[in-house]
DNA sequence: AATAAATTATGAAACGTTACATGAAATTAT
DNA sequence: ATAATTTCATGTAACGTTTCATAATTTATT
């Protein structure tokens, strides 16, 4: 006899019914059955609280309605606002998420891919740093920020846009000297479309422009002694400062303040991502605002489409300016 | 004949390195077999790129290797960085997440019980608002910042002390006249301690002290509104203010700032979470901080032991204060 | 009313793994 | 050298679905 606490299968189902196993298939799958034998069944389904174990499917159709996310971290805003929108994006279509957080190290890059096609993923969305990431032939990969040859598309912001966006800004905004700043690698990544954008911007806009890379980390050191250079009798050679992202944005604005510039006053800056420190609140500075819900969305639909022939090799989002405090508006 | 892009399995392995079908589950779990036999399967897996099925491991054992997480969100950053931490404790014990972002919404709570129950995860943590929230018997389930009956443990920060903390340090920062703010529901949760902890500390300290519950929202009318009522000649009635949460003392800041009261001259604000607007930076203000990646690792320690008989109710874990600004020190 | 055609429920087989009873081989004891 | 014991590979059954060929039933036709 049966135990009173095991969990209930189709089998169990079928007998309380009275109805074969494929019929109780069916009902479960909204295939069409007799009125009567549907109504059978979902009343058995009630009483024994049935609910399908989703192993079984996963083994039986070898399609697991699981992808893998590979992303540096979570809690990043940036990256906390993908997973959001990209696990929303997922929930929808009743896929779930394989949350694989990389720490842009490309070792466990490779470590999670092959992971995850272990876990038989019906597919790969990354945001990775590895040049050479080895993905098998028959696992869908979409990627974010980066081109990764033609077989596999890339979603991205219209970043070319955003940056000429921005020297377009300034330039409405008044001003006249301009500096991009950047941080990080020279990886050949979308978001370094950013300064070639602004470059052009400045360039059809007449603006006197400097282009600066500066070290990585929480040193303000770095900036101080770049903005130092640039102040003379009291004064900045720029007007306005156009950051790659907002958290450069945020340290070059907290180092202006400490060196007794004035923003937006003295200074406008404008950023890159569109952060708020809390949901609801307003921007953190002065931003480029990347459309991320649509990234996810698009991202998702190309990784699920079927129609796998006409998948496009870049795909660019518009991006739109947003007032945070840190440009006259 | 079989076909070349098949996705290998353990019979293919088995017959390639012409050994049983069990030698090869054997080898892959790693359990003992003789020198030779290892090696051939060994080689076989190598050569057919053989990766496990684990659905048909999940169906066989009816062990997923998924935790479920309800969470109201992914993007506020205190959130972010529970599911950042939980999901690192997951993969470092082999496990993996299915994230579930309710919105703080009671019914979608209840739906992706369900829906986790009918994916066969091995256990749930949730931080969740639902009080007649219905799980099942036999889903191992952890619960954060809300005690939901002794069978369920509940991992969270000593709110009480944290409260407590926030007062004595006010007191020691010389304020002799300070207020809690309060937004949101008065649910009977954890957080809510860190009122009776404040009050506590207040009384210990010989602080004069005001409650008040605020509205919530994004509107700082509310704010503007009760500060106003306590502005007198210019100056504040208050010295020090502690606010439940970064989110709220970083919206009353702004108020502050707005009706031209200086942060921490006039008066010193305390927030609670430990937040900071990118990783890496300095908190939004100054703040006890939450102990996040030691929660995380409690919650899926309790999640996963075996010995269920021992679970505790409730675990608190010690919280730290955090200077941010917005006190002198 | 009897037969042909269309509709629909049935139940066995298969998905890829693990566990276990079986039997073969190797080791030790007599 | 043979018997008793241990060791260890083998192969089948089972996990809970879905699919599909078959059987049963209903409907249409003569």
């Amino acid at each position: 006899m049966k135990s009173e606490h095991s969990i209930p299968t189709m089998k169990d189902v079928a007998k309380e019914a009275g109805v074969a196993l494929g019929t109780v298939s069916k009902v479960v799958n909204g295939i069409p059955v007799g009125e009567s034998y549907r109504l059978r069944v979902e009343d058995a389904i009630k009483k024994l609280n049935y609910q399908v174990n989703s192993y079984a499917q996963g083994l039986k159709a070898s399609k697991t309605y699981t992808i893998a996310l590979l992303i540096p971290n979570t809690k990043e805003p940036f990256f906390a606002s993908l997973v959001y929108y990209i696990n929303l994006a997922l929930l929808k279509r009743k896929y779930r998420m394989l949350l694989c957080s990389t720490d842009s190290d490309c070792d466990q890059e490779q470590e999670y891919v092959t992971m995850a096609q272990q876990n038989k993923v019906d597919g790969i969305i990354g945001l990775t740093y590895n040049p050479n990431l080895q993905i098998e032939e028959n696992t869908p990969f979409v990627a974010i920020d980066r081109s990764m040859g033609t077989k596999i598309p890339c979603v991205a912001s219209d970043n070319f846009a955003g940056g000429q966006l921005a020297a377009e800004k300034l330039a409405d905004l008044g001003c006249t000297n301009v500096a991009f700043l950047r941080t990080g690698s020279s990886l050949d990544n979308e978001p370094n479309k950013r300064k070639a954008g602004f470059e052009n911007g400045c360039l059809s806009r007449g603006l006197s422009y400097e282009m600066k890379i500066l070290n990585d980390g929480d040193a303000y050191e770095e900036f101080e002694y770049f903005l130092a250079e640039h102040i003379h009798y009291g004064r900045l050679s720029f007007d306005g400062i156009f950051c790659v992202t907002d958290r450069l944005a945020y340290l070059i604005i907290k180092t202006l303040r400490k060196l007794n510039l004035r923003v937006p006053e003295d200074v406008q800056v404008i950023g890159f991502d569109g952060i708020r420190p809390f949901q609801g609140t307003d921007y953190v500075c002065s931003t480029i605002v990347q459309p991320v819900p649509e990234i996810a969305e698009m991202c998702v639909n190309l990784l699920l489409q079927e129609n796998i022939s006409s998948k496009p090799p870049l795909v660019c989002l518009p991006v739109t300016y947003a007032y945070g405090g840190t440009t006259r508006e």
